[in-house]
DNA sequence: GTGCGCATGTAAGAGGTTACATGATTAA
DNA sequence: TTAATCATGTAACCTCTTACATGCGCAC
């Protein structure tokens, strides 16, 4: 793949998973280059810049393996609209109910995206599949939640 | 409190939430303190440092307030785990394996920590228990997935 | 007598994003 | 004609972690 189809993967099916910009994305190309990790393959077009594919090669492949192997590390993990949620005694009831609706309408999309996304690929790459139920699966529990406690809320 | 303090707490019933090391925590409290929305009281101690006790000012509380009303940033989330399961098709079956029972095992021992804690804080705090009980569900979620996934592959 | 808890803090570095530069093609 | 898509890449910057420095008290 290019540089470029790499994000759009990572952005698409990875989301929940990962993220990369370019910044990171093309210096780290060409660090696996320059370790031999990768092959480039320079295909011209015209108009733009020539398509760069990158192919992983034998001793990527094993030292991929060799890292899939090791105890994967700790998720990190950074959620804002939970702080606010543990800091919303300093917030109006209002407000609060605000906060959590948005929280909800935006989980609600990422929902359908993921449904979406689900039977685009459910019958091409088994792997992706995998990571979206897994997403999904997440997702769901968070609406659940979501709407337990606005029920709560508004019950008081 | 004082940084050692927040620490703790960040460390204990937040880490689902966010996370901070000293190397972060004491310059933002000289920032704050600068910029006016804290205000401290050094409390002199035997063998040690003084203990410096931090509280929010009048200001501080207008600040947070603003900022508790803006629209939560999105997440920002990094599971490795996910990462490895995505490129599993690289893995012999039993690494494969290996890797979701770790897996299972750090979620289950999660998941212990979370009902221990939610016991503890349950009449304290109810903005603690709060952010325990969403990540209770999340916890729970993900061990059903994880289950339902050793079965399936255990099964072909 | 060793290691943990308490308690402050800094410096170096890792890791990442944002914004920019370039520029043709194509759809609304 | 405006914006998005394609396609590469760099430089500046921001944010955070890791590792270190210091050192007493207390429990095992």
């Amino acid at each position: 793949m290019s540089g470029y189809d790499i994000k759009k993967r990572v952005k698409g099916a990875l989301s929940t998973v990962t993220n990369a910009s370019y910044g990171t994305l093309y210096p780290t190309l060409h660090r696996l280059l320059d370790e031999g990790a990768v092959e480039v393959q320079e295909v011209p077009q015209t108009g733009r810049p020539a398509k760069k594919l990158y192919q992983i090669t034998k001793k990527g492949r094993q030292e991929l393996r060799e890292w899939l192997k090791q105890p994967a590390a700790a998720d990190q993990i950074r959620r804002e609209f939970l702080l606010k949620l543990y800091l919303a005694k300093n917030l109006p009831m209002q407000d609060l109910l605000t906060l959590v609706a948005i929280r909800r309408g935006e989980t609600e999309a990422l929902l359908r995206t993921l449904y979406a996304e689900q039977d685009d690929t459910s019958n091409s790459d088994p792997q992706q599949a995998l990571v979206m139920d897994y997403a999904l699966s997440l997702c769901k529990a968070e609406m659940d939640w979501l709407r337990q406690f606005e029920d709560r809320i508004q019950r008081v």
